[in-house]
DNA sequence: TCGGTACTTTACCAACTGGTTAATTAACCA
DNA sequence: TGGTTAATTAACCAGTTGGTAAAGTACCGA
């Protein structure tokens, strides 16, 4: 079959609402610090295995993460591009956020003496 | 009543599951312009003024915009704070998407003579 | 006071999400 | 071969999402 083909716009819609999760968040923090298998994964949660395959399957659909084979472990890693597609979506805001201060630092500029 | 009281993880789960929508995400371009009324917010779209409506209050209960009231307008403008959160978030992670141009670059030092 | 404009609320719908338990697949090991 | 371990798939469920059409609310202006 043919590569899912996505748009920007339905890969940034993947990639959010798979980190709408903090499940999810918290695989991918486990992730940075290197490789797991599914059961590492799911051991700091109280959550059956099913529940986090799911969430793996939803983190790989997204790009956010490839799983390799192993005998019968399933080793996941982390792949970071989404991650960057956010950080370039999300600095193109950081000018109006850092107005605030802007402003704040006319306002102190403007009491003083 | 009291201000909702979330957790940063309840915070983020909302803020990144109001951007995983592309409409929600060109109505905040939008309003990076500048400050707009829900008409002028819903004329790029096909849809109907109550989906617009709804998108917007997914927003605003994300805390990723404020609404005023003007007359019968109700003006919208962008609060980005949570875009910094979110900023914050992925700016973690960044050293890992690096870590590829890091190997990289190792490799193209490898095969020099 | 009455009509139009701007927007929200209600009621409804189909599709998706996040969880469960039970069954299945696949690989290792004794 | 047969049992154990690792993980996925299937079937199900309640709650949420993204859309609609229709009704309601609120303000302005003639």
């Amino acid at each position: 079959m043919p590569t899912a083909e996505l748009t920007e716009d339905e890969r940034l819609d993947e990639t959010f609402a798979a980190l709408a999760n903090s499940t999810r968040r918290a695989i991918l923090a486990r992730l940075a610090t290197g490789e797991a298998n599914v059961g590492e994964l799911a051991e700091p949660f109280d959550l059956s295995m099913p529940a986090i395959s799911k969430h793996l399957a939803v983190l790989e659909r997204a790009g956010l993460i490839s799983r390799g084979q192993r005998a019968q472990y399933r080793p996941c890693t982390l792949t970071p591009e989404p991650l960057e597609a956010v950080a370039t979506w999300t600095e193109y805001y950081r000018p109006v956020w850092e107005a605030r201060f802007d402003r704040l630092g006319d306002y102190l500029a403007d009491i003083q003496p």
